[in-house]
DNA sequence: CACCTGAATGAGATCGGTATCACATCTGGT
DNA sequence: ACCAGATGTGATACCGATCTCATTCAGGTG
């Protein structure tokens, strides 16, 4: 059928040639504008559909000014919640027939930055983007400035003037320390990350504010440094519990160093939750494959990529609403990890 | 500083105008070939910054016929093995100055074409591709053809001529349950997927091959069949091990069955490895999570989308060498749910 | 019957960058 | 002094699709 040299396409110049008419009536055929005859039109889709004929995205977006293509810039792509996110982003924008290009920053501003800048130039319709770092973000601000459509998630930026999906972190973290108190505990353990990754502050806020709530203490000792890796985590939760008067609950900022904290206690004979109970941030697979499940604050993974291409496709379409905010509520879904202490053991 | 309209970006006609020369003589400064001044070259390319010039993508790839992008189908990003090579591939690539497109086919076959199509209309330098279905590939034979960059991961399919990576699935499952048999077991039940995926069919034929090769029966009492979902394999696995009787052995086909029989099976009781050896096909996370630790046929994951990019590159620069077929060898990783069975027990 | 309106079409500009070609200038060799 | 060749620069075509503008022709109106 369609006689095609294997290295050329079929383009619309072509299909007007084997039409006989010019490029300009093809165009105005194929596109459904303007005035076309009925005999033509036909006979124009008929020879676009018998050579195949597919438009030329390039030439198009060449002529309106950008490509349907989303950019997408994730902390990490392998973290399971931005996997999950990429997906259902990927999903939507498929059917508004948009594509999406993902770009991981492996929580690196001057990655971020570099693929800021990279995909910025392929001139996309627009970025969604969590943020690496809560500080130095010129150059997401300067994007929002121009009016570029841009939309942050999970992770809120002060300055920075576009929409933005988060998610409370604080509130969650607070309500995850508190239960533990209400538990009975008084020593409570803390891995979290020195990062600039702006949740991890939050998270951390949430536990010391916890803590002073009820009147307790915050005390360096039982607070580790890690970095968001499994294997970090296992050193800062033995250099934890191998203090002299150690912590008798312990809270993990994300699943990733949930796992290490697991992984660690274990490999030091404490058990869950009779030794140490255990909550971490972040609902994950393995929660409820141990044995005691683990008790965890969720987030609405499943809401934020939907609300974040309606989003996107609103500022794409011309709205200049102003910058939207949205948080979402967490949730303590309360497993078995964490154990009633008893008077006489505080 | 430069004086930007909100929507207006900045051209090479703008530099050249900027540098008082014309919009030739400010490309070839600003790429760098044919003779240019020493001088004029300095000027443009200081120009150039001072107005934050970036070259419009869209632009070139229409004058050089593509754009720097390659796109990717795997057959589900949020299966970690796809997400993890995923990651590399996106990381070498932008190393060579290229993007990634990433689409899954979420193992549908329909999609897988759509998404084909869709992706090759972006006009993109290539395609990497996990083909959904081990039949009806005459969308990549046709691609494969014509001569356009084309690879094919984790799936080899016959009759598509290109370069390919797989995994070889038949000898690490037969491995698998060569080992199974070597321990004293006899009655080795599977949880298999009737899909159309190519490497599910290929471990179940290792499966069958070890069987014969040790003069056992193939025992269709002992093979379930399931989907590659945590939830199907948990029924799988249920119904299995309902039967009066029951296997002492299982082999599942891939990291999602394995996850699925550990849950069934601890929800009946039944301990690993005293009541029941296990081994699964793929290593993950969970494998080294559980007590004791799964053994499990491991792939080279980390190898795959670096080989992937390599033979990319080479297709995309012209290369034309025949297509290459590369076969990674599996490799049983022994930890601790395998038990030898007594003599007494068979 | 001149004039207007709407339908149908083609010619040509345009998007931003690159590559070819032509023109000018300069150098050095004979 | 003259020409070959090297060097620097601008004009212009081109990639493929779209859109504006001009043109043609049919039919209707005063």
């Amino acid at each position: 059928m369609a006689e095609r040299t294997p290295t050329r396409a079929v383009t619309i110049k072509d299909v007007a040639a084997a039409s006989n008419v010019s490029r300009a009536t093809a165009a105005r055929a194929l596109n459904g504008y303007g005035y076309v005859g009925e005999a033509v039109a036909l006979r124009v889709t008929q020879e676009a559909a018998r050579l195949g004929y597919r438009g030329n995205r390039v030439a198009q977006a060449l002529r309106q000014g950008q490509m349907p293509i989303i950019g997408f810039i994730p902390g990490d792509i392998q973290n399971p919640f931005f996997a999950r996110i990429a997906h259902d982003i990927d999903v939507l924008l498929r059917s508004r027939r948009h594509n999406l290009i993902i770009a991981s920053s492996e929580e690196n501003q001057k990655q971020e930055r570099e693929l800021l800048d990279s995909l910025f130039a392929l001139n996309l319709r627009g970025l969604i983007v969590a943020p690496a770092s809560a500080e130095g973000n010129d150059h997401l601000q300067r994007l929002a400035a121009e009016g570029y459509p841009l939309v942050l998630i999970d992770r809120a930026v002060p300055d920075v003037a576009c929409d933005t999906i988060s998610v409370d972190n604080a509130r969650g973290a607070h309500e995850a320390v508190n239960y533990l108190i209400r538990n009975g505990h008084r020593r409570i353990g803390v891995i979290h990350d020195d990062s600039r990754i702006i949740t991890a502050q939050e998270r951390l806020g949430g536990y010391r504010q916890a803590l002073s709530d009820s009147g307790l203490p915050v005390d360096p000792h039982l607070m580790a440094v890690s970095q968001s890796t499994v294997q970090h985590a296992i050193d800062a939760t033995i250099r934890l519990f191998s203090q002299p008067d150690r912590p008798t609950a312990l809270f993990t900022l994300d699943s990733l160093m949930t796992t290490g904290a697991l992984l660690a206690l274990r490999s030091m004979g404490l058990c869950v939750p009779q030794d140490v109970s255990l909550v971490g941030f972040d609902d994950f697979d393995l929660a409820t494959f141990t044995d005691p499940q683990i008790t965890v604050v969720s987030q609405p993974v499943g809401q934020i990529g939907p609300l974040a291409v309606q989003m996107m496709m609103e500022r794409i379409s011309g709205g200049d609403s102003p910058p939207r905010q949205v948080r979402f509520p967490t949730r303590l879904i309360v497993r078995g990890s964490v154990a009633r202490m008893s008077q006489s053991a505080r």
